[in-house]
DNA sequence: TGGCGAAATTGACTTGCGTCAAGGAGGCGT
DNA sequence: ACGCCTCCTTGACGCAAGTCAATTTCGCCA
């Protein structure tokens, strides 16, 4: 009782220790289903690193593979360059997701992932992971299942599909994969710039601006910059085209 | 030396049981890098299934998921329909290729499998891979390589890629796969009618109609009906816009 | 051999989205 | 408070690819 609350020593012992058995996350993430021995196997070869500032890069294309990466908090991007040095956006990660999948076939980076705002990442060195992974079924199928959901998402992104049909699924997107995560899927924060919106969903920008300005008229959806209100899901999964949703 | 060799108990005899040790394919297929021991044990759990007639259904989207497939022979092709019941293709398989990855998460077929010609396939019921896999730590590997795979394939079909770049990637990539088969990598016979690959790559069959003529014209390729020669594979790749290659 | 239907090609027209260009609105450092 | 820069929005115009429609070719079966 004598000694401050804010000296040092005392806030390390008040720190919990961050660890996947207290992690609010996971459930989403690559422990799901693991019970408490098994994560904490798994807690150990969990890298966890410093935080990330906005924009700074986790990896870049070439780079050997060794790690997968989860996303702890923030918004990560990962996006590739066309042989002519235009960007092209792959995917956005939120907090639970795991990152660098693609690298595992090549033994290379495929892609280079970036914060959008500071972010905190978990690094799962690959053989650590594969080598735990034949010792507990239950996180190699999770590793299977993890795989397996991003090539369904790759497919919606390769279908054919008009602007408007595109930035509904992007926002429904968003929302489903907000409310996972216990966070309103009625209002959010986009924590891109519609240029990379646009390049996500392989469009121009002042296209999206268009369709938002568009959807906004129609009383879809509220914006404020960078803050969106969903008003209308129904319209939204009409616009869409119902063809977002994977049969779960 | 007494039995004439054209005997039916003879051919019998000379007949090997088809097995993963002395599948031509193995090289390219799920058992890579097994040694023999652990390639019987994977082929006790193969089901080797008797070969499909053309346009035949190998499953179908909804159905309660339960095996990977293996393609043995012949060409497949994967589809959805969207919610006008057009169908929209998702991929070719050709000998070697794994089918059905997209079902793991969600447990239910994402997508319809169809034989574009007669074709067999070897049924890998899931289960039991995924256990053999723990205990094949190689195996598990092997099946991470091929999701990881799979997300580099439906990456590229997400770019925005004119009509001549998907055409022209599209004949390559058929050129590359041809050639890791050990077939010839210049000429050979298109499994898929017109439409389905127009629809593969989100174009119109018109359109890809009229690149091949272009190409054609321009000395790129030969054509005649489904028999492709590919005349300048450098002049394909430069249409390609060099975008197809995944970097190993 | 002839006739039917599916597949492929070609031409004429339409359109959704990209490109170009200009203007407005915050955010931030000095 | 000012200026600068990046982000976003809006309008005008052009083009690549889609749609519609007609014709040819091939495979197949009677």
């Amino acid at each position: 009782m004598a000694s401050p609350p804010t000296s040092l020593s005392s806030v390390a012992h008040r720190t919990i220790r961050r660890t996947c058995v207290n992690c609010a996350l996971s459930e989403l993430c690559v422990p799901v289903g693991l019970d408490q021995t098994d994560m904490e196997r798994l807690d150990q070869l969990v890298d966890r690193q410093q935080p990330l500032p906005a924009n700074a890069h986790l990896c870049r294309i070439g780079e050997r593979f060794s790690a997968l990466y989860a996303v702890r908090s923030g918004c990560f991007k990962s996006y590739r360059m066309d042989r002519e040095g235009r960007e092209r956006v792959l995917a956005f990660h939120l907090p639970g997701e795991l990152m660098g999948l693609d690298a595992i076939y090549p033994g290379v980076y495929q892609s280079n992932i970036v914060a959008l705002d500071v972010g905190g990442v978990c690094a799962l060195p690959y053989n650590d992971l594969s080598r735990l992974a034949t010792q507990i079924p239950r996180l190699q199928e999770q590793i299977f299942r993890l795989l397996s959901k991003d090539l369904s998402a790759y497919a919606w992104l390769g279908g054919d599909h008009s602007a408007e049909e595109r930035v509904a699924g992007f926002l429904l997107d968003l929302s489903n994969r907000y409310r996972e995560r216990g966070y309103s899927d009625r209002a959010f924060n986009l924590a891109m710039p519609r240029r990379d919106i646009a390049n996500y969903l392989r469009l121009a920008t002042e296209t999206v601006s268009r369709v938002i300005t568009r959807f906004e008229r129609q009383g879809l959806i509220r914006t404020e910059r960078r803050e969106v209100q969903l008003l209308d899901l129904d319209g939204l999964n009409e616009r869409a085209n119902h063809c977002l949703q994977v049969t779960v």
